[in-house]
DNA sequence: AACTATTTATCACAGGTGTGATAGTTTGGA
DNA sequence: TCCAAACTATCACACCTGTGATAAATAGTT
């Protein structure tokens, strides 16, 4: 049997091609022509590895669901256990940044995910993966603020995810169009609003 | 020249439906077809007060300016000046609430605004009113913490709207399906951050 | 070399889109 | 009454979409 290619490969082509739609023209410049055309392939070939319009989105949103999941384990809470002051401060920007589009690649990313976060609230294929990354990036931050002991981690963590998804909306859309450094400025004031209440005690 | 009805009055009801299908399937879904068969009327009709589909987009996102706008005069910032305390908390809290997803039909006019926001990324026919209701928010929460003696106001003023935007963005999409009075306590909490650096100097 | 499963490439069809063009209908004023 | 302006209603066209179906080319195995 012939596979002179990696199935897998191809379909991470596709994706990434999916993925460069996305970023500029939103979740619906993804069409199945299109997509062939960016990835280099025929629309035949891209209907053999997948099937079908919704199993794309499908495997895409999965896609971004990893890789989100990955930059989160990858910058891991661990290394914050008893850290104070400016060390921690430092500590948890870096966790936090780990999703902001602070730069390109970044950036891309993150508007796949609010791209996807949006979809989701009209199209069903999206609502599971748009749940968990929720759900994954609220665990890291809890455990995050747990290990620097700031007290009422459960609202700290759901102000501090707030706070992250309305500075990526205001970085990567033009309402407000904030430059990253004014973006990663805004985070720190808040992340020292966080800090200060588990400083002292 | 027979003008049995208000022309203003017809365009209203278009972008009322307009503002309905954006609600239900996003601004995807806003075509010239659908708005018609939504607002009772003949697409020959829609086209009649309205220079085709752009003409309507644009017409939309002015009068969903508009109405942020009204919303954020009519809870104006003169009442807050001087306040102090749970008073102080209360006032400010009314005043931001006054643009959030608290009931449905605020919950639909922020859905409309998050839609435009996010297609002003890749739509210029958005990109305009994107940024003016980013600005108009901004003056408007500048304003407010400044009557309420907050330090760092421009910095104060940016971390709450992002924090609006977050908590908006998590209540009416499936990414944390904020309840309503998850939204307000996550609010509350960060607007008691907020003014605790103003109470005692 | 022959065979076979994989991969690539086209067609065609139904459905939806914006829009130019053109009739038909209604209605207020002369 | 008649007329013209405003409004409503259709057609048709080109373009794009997902998808079913089918053919063609490719390449590893026997």
């Amino acid at each position: 049997m012939p596979a002179r290619i990696d199935p897998e490969e191809r379909r991470q082509q596709v994706i990434e091609a999916a993925f460069r739609l996305v970023v500029a023209e939103g979740i619906e410049g993804v069409s199945l022509r299109k997509v062939a055309d960016e990835s280099g392939l025929n629309i035949g070939s891209v209907r053999h590895y997948f099937d079908g319009h919704h199993d794309l989105l499908t495997a895409a949103a999965e896609e971004a669901g990893a890789r989100m999941g990955r930059r989160l384990a990858a910058h891991a809470a661990e290394g914050l256990r008893g850290l104070t002051g400016e060390a921690a401060l430092d500590a948890l920007q870096a966790l936090v940044e780990a999703v902001m589009p602070v730069d390109e690649p970044r950036r891309d990313e993150a508007i796949v995910v609010v791209e996807l976060i949006m979809a989701s609230r009209t199209m069903p294929v999206f609502r599971a993966m748009s749940a968990r990354m929720a759900a994954d990036l609220a665990a890291v931050l809890r455990e995050a603020l747990d290990f620097l002991d700031v007290p009422d981690v459960d609202l700290a963590a759901a102000q501090l995810a707030a706070v992250i998804g309305g500075l990526t909306l205001d970085t990567v859309t033009p309402h407000g169009d904030l430059s990253v450094e004014r973006m990663r400025a805004v985070l720190r004031a808040h992340l020292r609003m966080l800090l200060a209440k588990a400083c002292p005690g």
